[in-house]
RNA sequence: GCGCCCAUAGCUCAAUUGGAUAGAGCGUCUGACUACGGAUCAGAAGGUUGGGGGUUCGACUCCUCCUGGGCGUACCA
């Protein structure tokens, strides 16, 4: 990430007035801590209330090395500053406050060239090279086939549709990837239920996929009374597990019924995905890693079943096979990961899969990390450190945990019919001249539930409420769109070319400064998405641009009047205006690594 | 039993990863030029951060104990 020019000047200026506040102890310790550049730049702080300044530096954890009062290093080194660079243009003014150094930006300065900056780059501002030459891996989504697509799964979805977005972004080869859940024991109850109780439904029945999941839901219910059941589902998963005819067959035809089923869902979320594989593809790919294990004596046979101790992790033996020789889901997520790599020797492999699992990955993590520990694989070739699990927290619903096992599901299809069609009756009662009403309301409907979605951080549960989901008014993704599509609005009224070469002081306003400010943000707050494999900071920032355009926009004059945006002033307005393009250009983009789109009218 | 996670305004969530007066939205109440798009904006009320102890310049954040929840815990995924 390329660094910030002010934050380096502050830094540069900064070690600089250390160096002549603390000229003994500079002496003793040299070019380091405060007196380094460097040292204070990693340090800087933004500032609780932007008032306060840009950036801060703390100064409370330099007392002992200074042998000196917070108080005294804040106003001494703020002095010697301001002495030092009076006469010269000032980039930056530092003050003082308590144990703290601020910084204030220079306005114009600032405003100038972020406005050049977004108006330049357009779509483009923000986007860096960080990723060039580097390839992650993103998995989500990852639905069970014949299992209905409920709101448990929307969170992996949504979250790993905007990661693939942002990480494009700065430049990475990303590879979307849905592994579909079309293998395990599941299949065998499945398959058992249908046989019992199933007979009487077509095989071209629409609603197959639908039915079958009643069976399923019918079959954990009768297992609780009847423990054969469970018996005979792992019978029938072995015989599809060796190929057996018949049992393929309607495996298949499961299978294909349930994807098409899903395609509809992702065509109507607007998700897409470079890759869509199977448990079920990995079969013939198991065989080969495990007799790597074995050779690497890794595995053992315990109770019937071959697993890979991992006794200093506190965690369960990693199960390899089954006593009947079936495999299980870890087996094949550590062969995915070989096979994944040998397919597109990512950098980065990560797995948007709820926490709850996060036991298995350590498992999945662990086992690997051995292997390659045995195989003596060099340092810059393992892949354990390249995998991460990107987990996100439980989506309850009421009291209860949605279950799949239960039938306790929502479908993710009525959520999103539900919030278009309340979109496209607010837009008759609102602007029912509006020409596409059908294709804004599915837009901002769709932008409602996904924003819902990550504008909580990752790790946090969450509960699925109607009510939440379905209001637009507040911290929403409509709040969003609604302020794209004003400012589109003002650029249409406007109806002249946006300058980049304005008259910056007249945008000298408090509004307008926090403006300008939360624009220059935008490539941070991308940074905090990625470091942390979290839209949620991109949500929360464009939140904070939008109110803070808002409140502009609606900006009285002492007269009581709305300063209007728009005036008889070409000058003014100019200047505004290119405000007026920033803040929609960054919204927009905004939105678009959120994975939710923009309408120019709603 | 063991392991991991969580507890912040009436509700849903934040808090720059140990920093300044713990902030937003919803809900409630009061307002906004006869609206450059009111899906907006301004303001008010609302808190002993589940409880005790500790670490230090400084704790919602780290350690410890307690209470109350969630998830996982070898042949499901």
């Amino acid at each position: 990430m390329s660094k910030d020019k002010f934050k380096q000047h502050f830094a540069n200026i900064i070690a600089d007035a250390f160096q002549k506040c603390y000229p003994e102890k500079y002496e003793e310790i040299g070019h380091y801590q405060v007196f380094d550049p460097d040292f204070i730049y990693d340090n800087l702080e933004k500032p609780k209330d932007p008032k306060m300044g840009r950036f801060a530096l703390p100064v409370f954890r330099f007392a002992r090395l200074l042998s000196d009062k917070p108080q005294e290093i804040a106003s001494k080194v703020a002095q010697a500053v301001d002495e030092g660079i009076a006469g010269n243009k000032k980039l930056v003014t530092v003050t003082a406050a308590g144990g703290f150094l601020n910084a204030k930006v220079d306005f114009n300065t600032l405003t100038m060239e972020t406005l050049q900056d977004v108006l330049d780059k357009g779509k483009r501002y923000g986007t860096s090279t960080v990723g060039e030459g580097r390839t992650v891996l993103v998995e989500y989504s990852s639905v069970n086939i014949a299992k209905p697509f409920g709101i448990a799964h929307l969170r992996t979805t949504i979250l790993g549709a905007s990661l693939r977005e942002i990480f494009k972004k700065l430049g990475y080869n990303v590879v979307g990837l849905n592994y579909l859940g079309d293998w395990g024991t599941q299949f065998g109850k499945l398959i058992v239920a249908y046989l019992k109780w199933g007979a009487d439904i077509s095989k071209d029945d629409p609603c197959l996929i639908d039915k079958l999941f009643e069976l399923y839901v019918r079959f954990h219910a009768e297992a609780k009374q009847d423990e054969l059941l469970d018996e005979k589902a792992r019978v029938v998963f072995k015989k599809l597990e060796n190929g057996d005819t018949d049992t393929t067959k309607l495996w298949k035809l499961f299978r294909s019924r349930s994807i098409e089923k899903f395609k509809r869902i992702y065509d109507r979320l607007g998700v897409e995905f470079d890759l869509i594989i199977g448990e079920s593809d990995l079969n013939d790919k198991i065989e080969p890693i495990i007799e790597r294990l074995e050779k690497a004596g890794l595995s053992r046979i315990s109770e019937g079943a071959l697993v890979v101790d991992l006794e200093d992790t506190q965690l369960p033996p990693c199960l390899l096979k089954k006593a009947d020789g079936a495999t299980l889901y870890a087996t094949r997520d550590i062969v995915g990961a070989f096979w994944r790599f040998e397919k597109y020797q990512y950098d980065q492999s990560l797995y948007v899969v709820a926490n709850s699992q996060s036991d298995h990955f350590k498992q999945v993590f662990g086992v690997i990390s051995r292997l390659e520990e045995t195989e003596h694989t060099p340092e810059d070739e393992r892949l354990a450190p390249r995998l991460k699990h990107v987990d996100f927290g439980w989506v309850k619903f009421g009291d209860k945990t949605m279950s799949t096992r239960s039938g306790n599901v929502i479908p993710v299809e009525d959520v999103v019919n539900k919030a278009v069609s309340l979109v496209k009756q607010m837009i008759i009662e609102k602007n029912p001249n509006l020409k596409a009403i059908d294709k804004t309301a599915h837009m901002v409907g769709v932008g409602a539930v996904k924003f819902s979605q990550l504008s909580v951080k990752r790790l946090t549960d969450v509960n699925f409420d109607w009510d939440a989901v379905l209001s637009f008014e507040g911290e929403t993704g409509p709040y969003l769109q609604y302020t794209h599509a004003r400012l589109c609005s003002l650029e249409r009224n406007y109806d002249k070319d946006i300058k980049s070469d304005i008259e910056v002081t007249l945008l000298a306003g408090e509004e307008e400064q926090r403006i300008v400010e939360l624009l220059a943000d935008f490539p941070e707050a991308i940074a905090d998405a990625v470091r942390n494999y979290d839209p949620y900071f991109i949500a929360t920032y464009l939140l904070r641009l939008a109110g803070a355009f808002n409140k502009f926009y609606q900006r009285k004059t002492p007269d009581g009047r709305i300063d209007k945006i728009i005036s008889d002033d070409v000058t003014l307005t100019s200047a505004r205006m290119a405000l007026v393009t920033s803040v929609r250009t960054v919204i927009g983009e905004g939105l678009h690594l959120l994975g939710i789109q923009a309408p120019e009218e709603m």
